[in-house]
DNA sequence: TGTTGTGAACTACTTCACAGCA
DNA sequence: TGCTGTGAAGTAGTTCACAACA
C-alpha cells in the first residue's frame, strides 16, 4: 500500500458541519461496499457506486469530500479502504454496547435482529417495568428491572439505548436513560421526546412509513421530490 | 361551521409538487394532533404546533399551504378539522388493507404493533416461502405461502406491502409483490430494492439508526445540522 | 483513458416579514 | 390584537464541469 490519504483517518476537519443527509449516505455506502467486498470487488467509482444507490456520482464524490481524500484518480475507491474510512466516520470500527428499554412484542423481535451485530452493535441488556417479565432471558439477553438501569449503564460505559416502549410511557422512560447518562436513544414510540441538547436521537415510526407510500400512491398529481 | 375552506378537501393543486420532508412533517402534525384533540384541545397555532414539534412557526404555515387554506386568522386551526384534512392528503380518511411477506422475528413483532391501525392500516395478509410457517396464525393473521400473494392481492384490491425477508432474499420477494401488482412497498431488508418507477418504496433500517448515532455521539467536532 | 476532488452554478428548502383578515 | 398565508430573501444541498492526476 502505498499512501493511506486520509492523513488522519476518521478525522474530521475541525470547522466541518456535516449535514445529517450525506451521513445517512454514509452509511448507505458502508452497507453496500460491505457487500460489494463480501462478493469479492476490490475497487469502485463514484458512479458505480452512486448508480447501486440512485444517487449521482457527484454527490457520492461531495460526501466523501465531507471527511478527507479516499480516492484515487483513474481507480476509484479500494473497497476495503472506504470501508474502514467510513466505519471511522461512523464510528463504528469499535463494537458499541446498548442497553433496551422496553420488551414487549417489538423489543423482543429486535433483540433478536442480526443486523446489529453486523454494523457493530450489541444489545447487552434489556430492561423492563413489568415484573413478569423481568428475570426471563430472550435471545440470550436476561431482562432486569429498569431501577437496575442507571447501574448498568454506567458499569459497561454504555453511552446508546433503545426506546421501545408504548407511547404514553416513552418521554418518562427516555428521562430514565437521560438520567442514567445515555447521550443517543433510537426512539421507537410515536412521540416527539423532550431531550436535553446534548442527548441525541433518531426516530422510527413505522405507521408514518406507510402514511408516506399511502400519499405516494394516492396522489396522482403531485410527484415525490425525492 | 361557516365554510370548510379547503375546497376540495385533500385535492393537491394540479401543478404542485410536494417535496418529500413536507410529506413526512404532514405525518408528525397529523400524529401530535391526534394526541392534542384526544386530550381535548380545540384549536392550535401554528407555532404551538411547531413548538411541540421542534419546527418554526413558518414551517409548519408553508408546509400547510403546499395543500390548502386550513387556518382562521387570528384563531389558528381547528384541531377536528385539520385531522381531516391531513389525513385527506396522506389518503388514510379510509382504510388500507396491507399484506407482509416474510413473518420471521420482526414480522410476527410488526404483526402485532397496534400503531398500524390508529393510523388505519390493516395487515390483512401475511406470507413466507417456509412450510413450517405457512397455516399458522399469528396475531390473528393466518399465514399463507408465497406463492399465493398474487391472487390474495388480486381479490382484496391491495396496493401496499411490507417486506420482512432477510436481505439476501428481499429483492426476489420485492419482484413477486411488484409482479402481484403491489405499488408501494416498506422495506425492512438493509438492501436497495431495485423497482419499477411506478412502484413506490421507504426503508427503514434498523442498523442504519444506530450509525447515525454512533456518528452524532462520537463527533465531537461535527456538528450535525438537522 | 478514466476517475477523483472541488469551486461555481444551480436548485430546493427554510425563514423572514408583512398585508390582510377575524 | 393575534394569527394566517405568502411573496421575497436567505440558506442549504445538489449538480455541473473541469483541472489534476494515475
Amino acid at each position: 500500500m502505498t499512501d493511506f490519504r486520509p492523513q488522519q483517518p476518521g478525522e474530521i476537519p475541525s470547522d466541518a458541519t456535516v449535514p445529517k443527509v450525506v451521513v445517512s449516505r454514509i452509511s448507505l455506502y458502508l452497507r453496500e461496499l460491505q457487500r460489494l467486498e463480501a462478493a469479492g470487488q476490490q475497487t469502485i467509482s463514484s458512479s458505480q457506486l452512486g448508480t447501486l444507490l440512485g444517487f449521482s456520482d457527484a454527490q457520492v464524490r461531495k460526501d466523501l469530500g465531507f471527511f478527507g481524500q479516499f480516492g484515487y484518480p483513474g481507480v476509484g475507491y479500494r473497497c476495503d479502504e472506504l470501508i474502514h474510512a467510513m466505519r471511522d466516520i461512523l464510528g463504528t470500527n469499535h463494537a458499541w454496547p446498548v442497553v433496551m428499554v422496553g420488551v414487549g412484542n417489538l423489543g423482543q423481535a429486535l433483540l433478536g435482529y442480526r443486523g446489529f451485530g453486523r454494523q457493530n452493535f450489541a444489545i447487552e441488556a434489556a430492561f423492563d417495568a413489568d415484573p413478569a417479565k423481568v428475570g426471563q432471558t430472550i435471545q440470550g439477553v436476561r431482562v432486569q428491572h429498569i431501577d437496575e438501569l442507571p447501574a448498568v449503564v454506567k458499569e459497561k460505559g454504555i453511552r446508546l439505548g433503545m426506546l421501545v416502549v408504548p407511547a404514553q410511557r416513552a418521554q418518562e422512560a427516555a428521562d430514565r436513560l437521560v438520567a442514567a447518562g445515555i447521550e443517543g436513544i433510537v426512539n421507537f414510540a410515536p412521540v416527539t421526546l423532550t431531550l436535553p441538547p446534548h442527548v441525541q436521537s433518531v426516530s422510527v415510526d413505522l405507521a408514518i412509513e406507510l402514511e408516506q407510500l399511502s400519499f405516494a400512491v394516492t396522489s396522482k398529481l403531485a410527484k415525490i421530490v425525492p
